[in-house]
DNA sequence: TGTACATCAGTGAACGCGCGTTCACTGATGTAC
DNA sequence: TGTACATCAGTGAACGCGCGTTCACTGATGTAC
């Protein structure tokens, strides 16, 4: 029986010699466990029998959580486009400047990588969960809106397409930095790299 | 004994109803078989057993071929990466614009699907392969040579930063579109979208 | 306050599968003489 | 032109593995009365 902590009855932590039978919130420790798994070796490396095994719990115990595999992806995704959302939206909110919106998003892809590796493989995911759906229009809505803001009048077909287009720069940088197709560039400041990158847009 | 296509010793492809012993060229038709798997499915979908049986020999012969399966990714990465070297530039030799250059890369994205989705996935490749560096190296000079053209008497430093804007925007776009993650985009000319997502970058 | 009971969240064994790799082998090819 | 032989490119059986999922089950929890 391995050592556990545990939340008790009273609500303080304690650290018992006994595993009790429920883990507490399994559900939660499922997901961060799955996030630390991808940002470290990626989604293939991801195994629900590992999972289970690391946060202590037998191994058909994630399927009262998740329903299978893909609802485990599903519901990280669901969570990274929740967060995503919120921090542009925070960004947004401060400065009122599409350009710092647009370096969020590499900042956010870099230090959450765990959560943006599932968030744009669909082949991982249920595309027709109505929370992921949710969280993937909120998310991009926050790419939308500030691009709009910046070229009030424009029609909706170039705002679309401005819009493509940020997104597709600071997508791919996210995707070349992450993916280690860039080695020879420094990392020490990915904030500024991104605002320097972004500043090749004719957008911002 | 499966009826096989083979090409004999006259030269002339000839079907006969008794597999020959060996295959004629084997590496060859797997890694053909490979990148229309890869296109098709991905490559989490690739098993070398599975290639072996679809082109008609046993599941231990691709060992002759390839040393392992990060030995056919990587086989398979180095002729993409030659071949975008190889389109890239008979485009920018033909009109010298490095706007058509960006606009192919996306072009050979879609089109070679199969090659590009295993490119730039380092976790798939044998990265110290010298033939796979020198392609790499190859192709990214693709990148920068126009670029550098279009800035005579920038910095080094400015033109590697133009650069990566550039590729940014032309690999995000390409890994959004392939990925699936712009299901609302209109793919009926990807080149004449590719075109007007580019003509948000200063550079070109 | 106590008890019955439905529901929830775990367990652990088993199923069945496909995979990459290794191995001893054999058939085919091509080269030296 | 013929022959010996090394090398190359296949075969097919076997190994050992980890995986997702299912199943009958049991312990814990919370709610109705």
């Amino acid at each position: 029986v391995p050592t556990s902590t545990a939340i008790d009855a009273s609500g303080t932590t304690t650290t018992t010699s006994t595993a009790p039978y429920h883990h507490g919130d399994l559900r939660r420790a499922l997901l961060e466990a799955a996030v630390s798994t991808v940002a470290a070796s990626g989604p293939a490396a991801l195994s629900l029998r590992a999972l289970a095994a690391q946060v202590g719990v037998s191994h058909a115990a994630p399927v009262h959580h998740f329903k299978d595999k893909a609802g485990l992806f599903t519901a990280v995704a669901t969570e990274g486009f929740d967060l995503l959302h919120d921090e542009m939206t925070a960004v947004w909110e401060k400065t009122g400047q599409f350009l710092d919106v647009g370096v969020h998003y590499v900042h956010f892809a870099l230090s959450h990588k765990g959560y943006f590796e599932v968030m744009f493989r669909p082949e991982l995911l249920d595309q027709d969960d109505p929370d992921l759906q949710r969280a993937q229009e909120g998310a991009y809505a926050m790419l939308t809106g500030p691009v709009e803001a910046g070229r009030r009048g424009s029609d909706a077909q170039s705002v679309h397409l401005a819009t493509l287009a940020s997104w597709s720069t600071v997508h791919g940088l996210a995707t070349l930095l992450l993916s280690g197709n860039l080695p020879d560039v420094d990392l020490e400041d990915p904030d500024a790299l991104a605002r320097h990158v972004l500043a090749h847009l004719r957008v911002v």
